[in-house]
DNA sequence: CGAGCGCTTGATTGAGTTCAAAAATCGTGG
DNA sequence: CCACGATTTTTGAACTCAATCAAGCGCTCG
């Protein structure tokens, strides 16, 4: 996977601009299981997954955690709320695999608003992607059953549903690991 | 409330792109009631509400409808994802007051990529916030029993709940009218 | 190799749905 | 401005999906 700074480099990003991403952008390398984000501080980085996977979630106040997304290669995960809005996060985000990422902070975002307007129109879409995407979600989760959010989920994102454990899939889809078991017990006679 | 107009005005846009931009805005007035985009098809304009209050929401296979958000003065709605990726919509949009819209169509969405970058920042902004409220809901979704959603819900749009019909605020929390009804009994009787 | 973690399975409980019907509110024409 | 029909909200009973509680199995990794 291209690091960050080459998909930068593609926007025609000023060499002068690019030196100070050099310098701020770090990248590094962390192995399953590590922590890199906890909730209730201002965070004011992202990460960008160039190998590995990552995931954000919650924890609520009886301490059952809430997956809201799973980042493979190639994705930014952050909180663009604490990020944009300078608020406390929610999100706790961890490793679930060996990874490699980039680690973009809110200098670097403030920099963004330096960059050639390509790169910016580059994160219009990524933002309206991502949009997008949360749009679908919300809708299957006012509309659709849990088995139909399941049959959804591995449909979407095959690839992840090998990678992660299925109590983290019954938590992104808003329901239990022993009501997902079910489900797929039922699925399977069919 | 301020036309679209006047807010690219004030990020400085040209007046060359200002003239193209009167001349595809289109200021219209809607009575309660009318439908503004239906779905299955590609629509490429987007809503600014300057007065009223619009609402966008699909409607499954079993003829219910699902309301996706309201939009209240201010505000701007239509299906990010039909205009980005130009597909299909699956989203229909409809006037629940007498309104005054600004009419943004996909053409102009292109001249928005031409916009100064004060306007593409404030662009990014919007999304930003855009991405934050959705991030928030579809965290309730997964995590809170309908009660507390309804309970955030008349917290942060108090305005919005003395406007709409109780059963689509219902659909937005994603639980049946009569759901919504027993919950309101058992809190005002607390 | 065993202790713990994750998945499954079953029994029970509870939140929310569905169906039905009455009560309240709204909108419209007269 | 009132009256009436239509829509919305409330209430109740029966049911369903998913949560909770609890126990057993299989893995892996320490």
């Amino acid at each position: 996977m291209k690091s960050l700074k080459e998909f930068i480099t593609s926007t025609g990003a000023s060499s002068e601009l690019l030196s100070q991403l050099t310098s701020e952008i770090k990248q590094k390398t962390v192995s399953k299981g590590a922590i890199l984000q906890t909730s209730g501080e201002k965070w004011h980085r992202s990460f960008f997954v160039r190998k590995g996977l990552l995931r954000s979630y919650s924890i609520d106040h009886k301490g059952k955690e809430h997956v809201f997304m799973f980042a493979p290669e190639g994705w930014v995960v952050g909180d663009i709320e604490s990020l944009t809005f300078d608020t406390p996060t929610m999100l706790f985000i961890d490793a679930l695999e060996d990874s490699e990422i980039d680690i973009i902070d809110s200098k670097n975002f403030k920099i963004l608003n330096d960059l050639p307007k390509e790169a910016m129109r580059q994160q219009i879409d990524k933002l309206s992607r991502r949009v997008s995407v949360l749009q679908h979600r919300v809708l299957m989760l006012i509309s659709a059953r849990a088995v139909d959010r399941y049959k959804e989920f591995i449909k979407t994102y095959p690839n992840i549903t090998q990678r992660v454990p299925q109590r983290m899939i019954a938590s992104y889809l808003g329901i239990t690991p022993e009501a997902l078991s079910k489900i797929r017990g039922k699925i399977t006679k069919e």
